[in-house]
DNA sequence: AGATTGTTGTTTAATGTCAAACTATATAGT
DNA sequence: ACTATATAGTTTGACATTAAACAACAATCT
């Protein structure tokens, strides 16, 4: 009875359609990039590598569980698969010896560009179809949500 | 060299991004909702009875997999699962002999119901940190995109 | 310093999902 | 009618992910 739990079903429905849109265009895009992703890998892969590119330093495996809101166990499995395949390299972190940094290779980066250039064809169909425009207005709400989300997790 | 995949770093970063938060998006929303599901169901478990609550007539389970977007045999998993728990009715279907009728029972009414309390606190918090009039005019250019990617699933 | 609490990464078991092969029935072509 | 092709649902094997328990180290408190 503490209140707080008063909200319309026309606003329920509302956020039930969002969640219910976002997850079949998780489903349908993921599946879409991991058919085409070289080499059996997939886009959780993919978007580690992709990150860590950008990353010169490195990141430790929290840091990327944390940004790809994936678990620590998760990442575990990630970050091992990408090293069993030479794609990354595990180091241990200077100051904090619990912790280990994690560095894309040579052969990690080459993978980067040519998933990209796998990609390409399609992200190309994608852009002559899609409203670029239109996904750059909602890409800040998108951003929002998902920050609101994040901080609020407890919820 | 049969062209077509000209497009600028620009707009494939544009892509990346919004699958991304995408991604990032379902995986907050669903691993919260999945928290607060009663009874250890799970998202693709409750999206399915909602559906059906609002269909009294039923839907094959080929049609729910493609209003779900996900394999049939992912559909064939998730229907054994409420079937088990009696949630819904499986009958075969009148004209067709390799196809099967799915219906909601009483239970599986019972339990939208409860999910839906059970998530109601949720939902009015969210609400009220969302801007749900952005969340309704944002909605739209989702659907097109989720149809859009539907319709060109071999791409 | 020593004990308590917190944090990082790993492991385990369970589950959701997919792709591909398979069975049974339906539809189309001849 | 017969054959070939297509469709509905199931099964199998593989894998990503989660939650929870765990081990090792760090930080804090007294």
């Amino acid at each position: 009875m503490s209140g707080g739990d008063d909200i319309s079903a026309d606003e329920r429905a509302l956020i039930f359609s969002f969640f219910n849109e976002i997850g079949i265009i998780q489903q349908l895009s993921s599946t879409m990039l991991n058919r085409r992703l070289p080499d059996g890998l997939h886009v959780s892969h993919f978007g580690v590598l992709n990150h860590l590119s950008r990353r010169p330093n490195g990141e430790t495996p929290l840091q990327l569980a944390s940004a790809f809101q994936v678990t620590k166990g998760t990442m575990t499995h990630t970050v091992n698969v990408l090293h069993e395949r030479g794609l990354i390299v595990l180091r241990p972190h200077r100051t904090d010896r619990r912790s280990k940094v994690v560095t894309i290779t040579r052969l990690g980066v080459d993978f980067v560009h040519q998933a990209i250039a796998s990609l390409g064809p399609s992200m190309a169909r994608l852009s002559t179809m899609i409203d670029t425009e239109r996904l750059a207005e909602i890409l800040p709400e998108l951003e929002t949500i998902r920050i609101l989300l994040d901080d609020n997790r407890d919820i």
